[in-house]
DNA sequence: CTGTGTGCAAAGGGTTTGCAAGTAC
DNA sequence: GTACTTGCAAACCCTTTGCACACAG
């Protein structure tokens, strides 16, 4: 795991400093889930707010992170799949949000085109937003 | 249409204030929008943005507007349909976001179910949002 | 050594809360 | 008249910016 992180970040020619290395260890532990910065921060030994936000934003840059909709008003990251390293996102799976737990995970089934837009729309990008209860609290019952 | 407007508060037993009426007045005149606090500040003379925040909070917990999901990364609110009124809100309508002009309008095509979730997840609301350029913005050329 | 990254302090923007005065009913 | 609304001030987030120090390469 160190090693793949150290990967990535030389790969982008990043400077392999250890703010770095934890938010993107916290990211590859939690894979197929988009966290808010706020999770993020929680997850950290020494957090240091301001610099975490400055790791993001870098990171969103770089194209390793991407900004996820959820529709839970905040906005979450998400780990980037290899295929859009650098290159213009393309986040065409759907996610599925938590209302009692506000966790956030990421559906990979195959989406069919829900909708047709009337002429004079140009769609770049769909997102799909699910909301409801995770398996996790259903069974908790609360 | 002050007519309407006034119904409206009175079938919920809300009291008719002229807050009120111009908040209204603004989503009933861009039907069919989702507006942003900030958009409405801006529709209305003399706006004292607590107690709009307060008239929206109203509104949304007597089912007149909802949030609506829009990816832009601000809450974005929508005028409910009638059969939502007072009820559990059905957003079940997409939203074309467009990133030139950022303007949010519902979509009223049909929506077909893009999505199957694993077992075990239960879905309560789902939101669709498709992003790119509108037609203004297109003919704009800007 | 050089330039980038960090961490603190302070500023900025949006939203919420407290409270006295104003208004709907 | 009474209870709900309003509007101002202040408080409270979260996020961004400025700057000196620390560290990666």
């Amino acid at each position: 795991m160190e090693q793949e992180i150290k990967g990535i970040l030389e790969d982008l020619q990043l400077r392999v400093t250890s703010m770095r290395k934890e938010v993107l260890s916290v990211f590859l532990n939690k894979k197929g889930t988009a966290l808010s910065s706020k999770e993020i921060e929680h997850s950290l030994e020494n957090a240091d707010r301001i610099t975490l936000y400055r790791t993001l934003k870098t990171f969103e840059e770089n194209g390793v992170i991407h900004e996820a909709v959820d529709g839970s008003g905040t906005i979450k990251y998400a780990l980037c799949d290899t295929h859009c390293y650098g290159h213009k996102h393309k986040d065409e799976h759907a996610h599925f949000h938590c209302n009692k737990c506000d966790k956030t995970i990421c559906v990979d089934e195959e989406i069919h085109k829900p909708i047709s837009m009337p002429a004079g729309y140009i769609v770049d990008d769909m997102h799909i937003v699910l909301k409801g209860t995770c398996p996790d609290c259903t069974s908790l019952n609360n």
